[in-house]
DNA sequence: TTGTATGCGTTATCAA
DNA sequence: TTGATAACGCATACAA
């Protein structure tokens, strides 16, 4: 490995003090242009790069933000967290930030890791994806006044903190106003078991949809854990009514997935729609919502950067709209 | 926050000199056994924590392990991405390391991004995921003795870095075996194009069971860029021949999944098995061959780890070994 | 076995 | 506008 290049290394090279160094790289407007270029030149032909260890020392900031990993469940919708988190990755990147994973089995050990991450590496800040009613790490962070952002709206605590979201409503009405539009009157909803913020979220929006146009959502919707078994059992018992549904809207593509199976038409007859436009409902030719999930991750970093970087407003939460992707399935 | 509590808080709360504490954190046996019970009672008292940045400017060592997080390609083998990631995460945090994510448009802006990881953080390790033949990060970081280990064989450089693979050829093998265990004769393989060296050796192990037995696998093979489309086409190939195959062993859960839909049999007696063990495919009910992932992740975390708090004896690369997952399909 | 002094690379403060 | 000095928290060599 070369030798070790430090603010002195380039000082030197320059034929400047260390500080004049710090300051081109912090506050370039107070160096003169001259001496500015010559040390950027310096800088470049050294490839100097400032330790981290050293300024965090001195600053306290770290540029390190944190997100947890959590095991693939599902794995057709397991590729949403893959794709935020790369997402959040280049984004942070972008920024002068870099992302630290860790897992944990449960709220109170994911407390203690935040205990652990903040007293050891000094993180600036951490994304959380899918909070909860009641969450305790939220309530956590916040009363330590940790910057923290989620993706995923606060349910019951509306100001605790900042959010990014994607309105799960607006994308199943979308889904709903395709059925309409191709001539579906009775379209049913897989959704799952009521509770789920996220999940009461998205049925909102088939049921508002359809009582705008006067059609009535009754006995049309059934709720199930996630799953493809799930959805095609679920799907089958809605097609088993006495006027079954002609089309489907399901809260995932597992579901979705799952929905196509049931249909007694070979031929496909049944238009179903997805939610998440995940890489499997693409190759199987499923329509679905697609979340806009590298902008929700940019603006995750926005969010914190605007609070770690501190601009005098405050920044605002930021709600997504999602679109629908149209296949084969409806 | 509570007041940042430092060697020095400590230190005066056990009535000890900050030496004292250092010693009781980097070599207990050298202190008193009442003298190290009082220092710990303090560092647990309160709720300290070594400032890994400090501690890094003196050490040279920062504890952290950085990792390439790829785009989900598929979706379908993506999760098995997502699965290594947490195995890593969860592996690195048990023997006090911590995970740091990056992306890369290609290897040359993979290999700077070394250089400023290494520059900026003090980055003590990559590991790598899926190496090709001839790969420039590999020889980059080797010849700068930066640790590594990579997930995936060195297909050309033996002795180049240690590893952790999973033998795909007797995972091929396994569900080979299987298929002839249940009477199949004619078995076919939908493969990626010759030349990808994960693609080939799994092939190998279908070619070595069938000729074993003299069978002639002459014929049955096909080649395709991976994809449920593709695999439902390529099967469609293979079942149109005049002696078509009972059954297919695929090279992937994404091929697998394709050949399925290619069965002319509603009833479905074409058997398939494909290879990841996705979630995706365990939905669906592929008998599929599983990646120990986890094991594979904690190898390679136990590789560096070895490497880094280098003992003496070097440590050998590992080659683990998948297992067949029955399911319906097979 | 324990305590003291020094330096890691950086930035903030202050003086020139 | 630039330069000197101190301090961040820790671990090591060395002295006690």
């Amino acid at each position: 490995m070369s030798q070790k290049v430090t603010i002195a290394t380039v000082a030197a090279y320059a034929q400047v003090s260390r500080q004049t160094v710090s300051n081109v790289i912090n506050s370039p407007d107070i160096v003169r242009p001259e001496t500015r270029e010559r040390v950027r030149a310096a800088i470049a032909a050294l490839g100097y790069r400032a330790n981290q260890a050293a300024r965090q020392m001195r600053t306290g900031r770290s540029r390190l933000l944190a997100v947890r990993i959590e095991p693939a469940g599902d794995g057709v919708n397991g590729s949403v967290a893959d794709r935020f988190l790369h997402g959040l990755t280049d984004a942070a990147g972008a920024a002068g930030y870099r992302v630290m994973l860790y897992t944990a089995r449960d709220d109170n050990d994911e407390i203690a890791t935040y205990d652990d991450l903040l007293g050891a590496y000094d993180l600036d800040g951490f994304v959380l994806t899918g909070t909860g009613h009641g969450d305790p790490r939220t309530s956590w962070l916040a009363r330590r006044d940790v910057p923290f952002v989620t993706f995923g709206r606060p349910w019951d605590t509306p100001d605790l903190h900042l959010w990014v979201d994607v309105d799960g409503a607006d994308g199943v009405a979308q889904a709903t106003r395709r059925l309409l539009a191709t001539g579906h009157r009775r379209i049913g909803f897989i959704g799952w078991p009521a509770g789920s913020a996220v999940g009461d979220d998205r049925r909102s929006g088939w049921e508002s949809t359809l009582a705008e146009v006067g059609l009535d959502p009754h006995g049309l919707a059934r709720e199930t854990v996630d799953g493809i078994a799930e959805g095609e059992a679920t799907a089958r018992e809605l097609l088993d009514l006495d006027d079954p549904p002609t089309a489907l809207v399901c809260v995932s593509d597992s579901l979705a997935l799952g929905a196509l199976r049931a249909d007694p038409d070979p031929a496909g007859s049944l238009a179903v729609i997805g939610f998440d436009d995940t890489p499997v409902a693409a190759a199987m030719g499923l329509t679905s919502v697609s979340q806009p999930l590298r902008q929700a991750a940019a603006g995750c970093v926005d969010l914190m950067v605007a609070m770690l970087d501190g601009p005098p407003v405050p920044p605002t939460p930021l709600l997504l709209h999602p679109s629908l992707v149209l296949r084969q399935t409806a």
